[in-house]
DNA sequence: CTCACGCCTAGAGTTCGCTCCAGGTCGAGT
DNA sequence: ACTCGACCTGGAGCGAACTCTAGGCGTGAG
């Protein structure tokens, strides 16, 4: 077994502050309840990092917090639960699916404006009134 | 020249509340000053809506009604900062692409966890503890 | 005439996800 | 003995992006 670690150690890994991770423990989104050690300090194990690491891939895919709390009770339930989970995990990921049409859609729209306005400086001047990207192309 | 469009039309047509678009007049996100009726109503034109449609789009990339204004700012202003307008959606792109890299980093996490359960709930029973999906492919 | 409706303003309230503060404990180093 | 740094708690505070409320106006249908 590995040696447990602090909770700066799980900030510098997990790339949460030791706020956050304090408020996500008060948040009910660690699966298991931290150990402490003798002067009442938190000690992570290996797992929680994992966890949490999940927790910041869920979170930076745009999962609230309080799903992620959903699927945590979930998995502390225990068995028996798993078509719940995978209902959750299906949701969301028709919602990044749909976040990424979303990227899809304004990326594109940002390479035909820098396409424009490119030309505009590289001297293809058009003569038109210059506003937004869009009003070059009108002349 | 169209008909102008009521607050509520624009509503309807960019999928912001008629409240958002109130908000973001006051909070200068409108390249021009909207046009009133004799009566004090706004009255939007197609313009208007077009460049709402880019703030919307813009939005649901993640970029923060902070720097739309400063867009919107450039815009304004007219010639002369086409550099400007440049780097801020360049700067932008890389954002994009950043989000996007998020997004398949969990989306491969969840087509894993996917696969995983199903796998499970088809009899495929590894016989391990039962907690997140991650636990199933130690057995 | 009255009623509903859509609009107006100024400003208060809400939700989310942290972030920070005050005040305190502990252990290691000087 | 003292100080520093990392940790503890409970609770306040914050920024973003809306969202809603109160109170009021103007118009059109019944």
């Amino acid at each position: 077994m590995t040696r447990a670690l602090t909770i700066g150690e799980v900030a510098e890994r997990t790339d949460l502050s030791v706020h956050a991770l304090r408020f996500y423990e008060r948040e009910g989104l660690l699966v298991d309840e931290v150990r402490r050690s003798a002067n009442g300090r938190r000690l992570y194990s290996e797992d929680d990092v994992a966890w949490l690491t999940t927790c910041t891939w869920l979170r930076s895919s745009g999962m609230p917090l309080a799903e992620i709390r959903r699927y945590t009770d979930l998995i502390r339930e225990g068995r028996g639960n798993e078509p719940e989970r995978l209902a959750l995990l299906r949701a969301h990921r028709e919602r990044i699916q749909e976040q990424r049409a979303a990227l899809d859609r304004c990326m594109s729209m940002i390479t035909h404006k820098l396409a424009v306005y490119e030309d505009h400086l590289n001297g293809v001047d058009n003569g038109c009134i210059v506003r937004d990207a869009e009003e070059f192309e009108a002349g």
